[in-house]
DNA sequence: TCCACTTTGTGCGTGCATTCACAAGGGCGT
DNA sequence: ACGCCCTTGTGAATGCACGCACAAAGTGGA
């Protein structure tokens, strides 16, 4: 644990790897809150719900962290996985729709705590701007490029209606925003150095509606496979 | 389009193809509306951001429901993915936690509109209990067992905080509910024969962030990949 | 110093997912 | 009735992901 320079591992995570890494990231946390000071893939991998090879193989990703008969360093992991993530530096984030949705996003406190800043809460509702939530006072859609711009937001999150989705999206991508986590029901279409990422609570019901009808389905042979990947 | 038997195809429906086909009947209900009569896999794979290959193959793992030469029938295809995605009877959903998410999602018209009726709003907060939200009161959770099996619920939501989602977790998997879709931020534990689904804001801004940085770490040379699947 | 024990890092086999490319099939105009 | 054109459905190739199993490596005790 010297600090040597451990090869910083050609660039090529990958994405199913980057995925899993937060998970492993929340486990972490939760080890130190508790003062363990080192942990095993195995318990890690226990705590965060996956094959204790995968988490290995994963971590092998970043560089070489462990130690041989006595596992990971909870505080250096934390660092290593938290500056692969990009998460040792701080991201705005501007809020597009000050619905239901957007609301309960602005209002919840889970995301100042890994390094994302809420810039800006956007609406086209002349009734909804000015009024404060979660601290913020709701700006105007007008104000998107200002916005932007000002607080150089990075990444964004969309929770319009369907309809305005694609058109708020075309702004914040010509704004400069590469980044979209997108909540409206629909397909973004964006340059190729775009990343989307989506939230669709309709779909998610979906595919549980669909296992739940196999399973009632009772057909022959128990033969449904074990619990989704969590 | 007459009612024949098409061989309802062995079960064995890919993990990732039934991901997908919710997505394709959002598609197609959107044709539908435009009064599309029908459509052909590539004009289908465009608007539902896929691969046309892809989408005929998955498709294809439903049965031979197009026509070689002129495509899908719309309404058809609608019908035969609704039915195998389980959409044709409607689901009782609970919901756990009414607070800025819980009452986000009860008020979310985008349910119903496509079977899931919420039968239920539960929160531990005796000051939240009895309110009513998006037509619904809000019941103790002390009650969970008893509409479980009242309102014949098979799909939970849960949107409690994170220390509290085990335990709700555990007590919906001892009335019998099968399926979790879960918010909390946390890897829950259940028997083989539930499913869980998890939805994770702050994994996704984790994932995007990542991208991000990569984008801007200039690193030698312009590699970096395309947009993430959608 | 040496040995037994623990745990990492990874080579390898297996299976799933994606995509290409094309033969088979169906409609339509002549 | 025939042949052209369009689109589906799928064989085959490639690549990614997962998990086993083990050699390599580090620890601690004697
Ligand atoms: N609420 C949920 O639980 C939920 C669940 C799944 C999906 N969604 C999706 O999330 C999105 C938002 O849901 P909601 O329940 O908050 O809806 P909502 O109607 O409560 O809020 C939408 C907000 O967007 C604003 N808006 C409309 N057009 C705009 C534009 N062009 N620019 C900026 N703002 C604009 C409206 O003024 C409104 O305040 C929808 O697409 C919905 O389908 C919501
Ligand atoms: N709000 C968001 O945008 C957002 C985003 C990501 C994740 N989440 C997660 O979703 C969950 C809910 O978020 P929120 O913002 O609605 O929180 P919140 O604090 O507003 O609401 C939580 C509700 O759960 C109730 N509750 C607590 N313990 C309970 C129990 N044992 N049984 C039943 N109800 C109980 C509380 O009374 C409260 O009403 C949290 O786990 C949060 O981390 C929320």
């Amino acid at each position: 644990m010297t600090s040597r320079t451990p090869r910083p591992r050609e660039r090529g995570i990958p994405e199913a790897t980057v995925a899993r890494l937060p998970l492993y990231l929340r486990a972490l946390h939760g080890l130190s809150e508790r003062g363990t000071p080192t942990v095993s893939s195995e318990e890690l991998a226990s705590v965060a719900g996956v094959n204790s090879a995968k988490l290995r193989k994963d971590l092998s990703h970043l560089g070489s962290y462990g130690t041989r008969g006595v596992g990971y360093d909870v505080e250096y992991l934390i660092y290593q996985i938290s500056r692969e993530l990009g998460l040792t530096q701080d991201w705005s984030v501007a809020i597009t729709g000050a619905g239901n949705l957007g609301r309960a996003l602005a209002n919840y406190g889970g995301f100042g705590t890994r390094g994302f800043r809420i810039a800006a809460l956007l609406d086209a509702d002349p009734a909804m701007v000015g009024h404060e939530v979660a601290g913020l006072q709701v700006r105007h859609i007008d104000t998107l490029e200002d916005v932007v711009a000002k607080e150089n937001v990075s990444i964004c999150v969309i929770a319009t209606p369907a309809a305005a989705a694609q058109g708020v999206c075309d702004r914040f991508v010509g704004a400069g925003v590469t980044s979209i986590l997108n909540f409206a029901p629909m397909v973004l279409n964006v340059p190729d150095h775009v990343d989307v990422r989506k939230v669709d609570l309709s779909i998610e019901l979906q595919i549980l509606a669909f296992h739940e009808q196999r399973k009632a389905g009772g057909d022959k042979g128990p033969e449904w496979v074990g619990a989704l990947d969590q």
